[in-house]
DNA sequence: GTCTTGCAATGAGTATTTCTCATGTTGTCG
DNA sequence: CGACAACATGAGAAATACTCATTGCAAGAC
């Protein structure tokens, strides 16, 4: 018999497009998504999707399961919401820090939209931190950080959110512009613009510059995106930043973006919470939220 | 997490009143029931319902979900014909025999809306059987009997659709009208009338005359209900019908209804199926459209 | 070609969930 | 008060859903 949990199942498949990746976000492994699609598809006697493809690709009555998930989960998750509301569920406080500093971006959409459906949870996102994030979590003045360099900590659960890659953004006419990667003896000769933060905090450097041992020629500081941007289009300096920061100067062709390293340099951004925390439903909420505006963010640009 | 079961559980409970019944529409015992709510309730840290009313009660959480439940359920049941359409599934027979004659009445609107949505299931009522359906059954002959005596037989599942009293139908004025039951000796100065059938598939000698060892004054025969209640409204005799098929006189008072004994001659009426079609999806559509229909036709009337 | 890499499938075993059975409790009606 | 009907509950059985470990398979690198 058709369930929720496989129209879940589904919707996941299509965000991610691979078994894998679905697994992760419904926090199963991929050996039970196999399994469980299997079941379904003997049971419907239907194949549901093309496995070979890349994103997968879904049949005909793979499309109508997720026409009914798109109809039906929204409807299911509304319910949830005010059964949570009628159970008095919805005190709960959310307060967090934001160790990378673009994050801002898709963070926004996100907290507007979760304040609409919570309205009695209380959201602050306190500003400049000088402590470290992570130990607050834990001693309950913080309820969610959102870091890309999980430590392993009692009690702290780390929910990857979604992988991005770190680019060098150059100007137009720069010496970089159009190779496909940099090496960091490169950047020895640039000045690096970056958000006044400590350097561990900065990918570029933890896992780009420092590795080789090098530095860059100079080193200026710029609070807001806008203002890095201006200084690379004319020539000032070059800066690193996520992928998806970058994608409307790119889309403008305000500055050109080249690869850090020929691999590039990848991370993950993880939401960091307390156990305890995870399992409330605002808390489920607005870690799906914020997957979902993150993604929308991300539209166009190859998530990983 | 929630899932369809729990919404499928809800909306049996509420068309059933109580857990008891629930328990049998969704084929689960009475405990399932119990602990799968409790375990919901739990969850959602929420009562759903009011155990000690007759009918059950639902609190706003319940009534929240029922609503859910209302939305969602009929988009599943969509898909899922869709579903079997694309498998090709939808090929199959249902040729069905009915005991009770005056089934009729609710199995015809069944029917027609089964026939919408089942194009390709070749449907067929094959008149004036005089052999014992339930063999034919067996046999594959039939797929479907409706009957009011479920015999054990191996392969078959009696699938129980709704249950009925059989009324003593009498003139306006008669001397029993009015009165809280008749005794099976007062029908032995009566002129019964009855479809043309064998006396031992008519309840009204199987469970209320043969038991008492009476025999009414005189017996005689009509095809059609209408033609029952006209001889009846017209003082030329007295005739047992379910309670369903006399409502529509009753309301025109056309004629009286008396209980037949103390207790009343009490009845379920079962879908016979072969153990093999039960799964096929459009069985299932079948027999939940042939009960939504029959409450339908019973509204007004106590069920059970 | 073959090596590597990444995804998906599979089988076996485990864990969890969800039932049933047997019994206890509660409320209702005569 | 006793009988009955409905619901609750605990324990164990059955079904199921999952994980782990491994294999198969295809694409890209060398």
């Amino acid at each position: 018999m058709l369930e929720l949990r496989h129209l879940r199942t589904l919707i996941a498949l299509r965000d991610a497009g691979s078994l894998v990746e679905a697994a992760e976000r419904v926090h199963l492994t991929q050996s039970a998504l196999s399994h469980q699609i299997k079941d379904l598809e003997e049971r419907l006697d239907n194949s549901l999707f093309v496995r070979k493809t890349r994103p997968v690709e879904f049949t005909r009555a793979g499309q109508r399961l997720l026409t009914l998930a798109e109809q039906v989960l929204p409807l299911v998750r509304m319910a949830e919401r005010d059964l949570a509301r009628l159970a008095g569920n919805e005190q709960g406080r959310l307060h967090m820090a934001i160790e990378c500093h673009s994050c801002f971006q898709w963070l926004m959409p996100t907290v507007d939209h979760f304040r609409d459906h919570w309205p009695e949870v209380e959201i602050d996102i306190p500003g400049g931190h000088h402590f470290d994030p992570l130990p607050a979590l834990t001693r309950e003045q913080l309820d969610l950080v959102i870091t890309a360099d999980p430590q392993p900590l009692a009690g702290i659960h780390y929910e990857p959110l979604f992988r991005y890659e770190g680019l060098l953004a150059v100007a137009r006419q720069h010496r970089l512009a159009g190779k496909p990667f940099v090496t960091p003896e490169a950047l020895a000769e640039e000045t690096l613009i970056t958000y006044p933060v400590e350097h561990s905090r900065l990918d570029v450097f933890t896992q780009f510059l420092d590795p080789a041992g090098v530095r860059p020629k100079e080193l200026r500081t710029a609070e807001l995106t806008i203002m890095m941007m201006q200084l690379v289009a004319s020539g000032r300096g070059v800066c690193a930043l996520p992928n998806w920061a970058l994608t409307e100067y790119l889309e403008r062709d305000y500055v050109k973006a080249v690869a850090l390293g020929e691999k590039g340099v990848w991370s993950t951004l993880f939401a960091a919470i307390r156990e305890e925390t995870r399992q409330a439903p605002w808390m489920e909420d607005f870690l799906r939220t914020a997957r979902e505006t993150s993604f929308a963010v991300l539209e166009g640009i190859k998530p990983a």
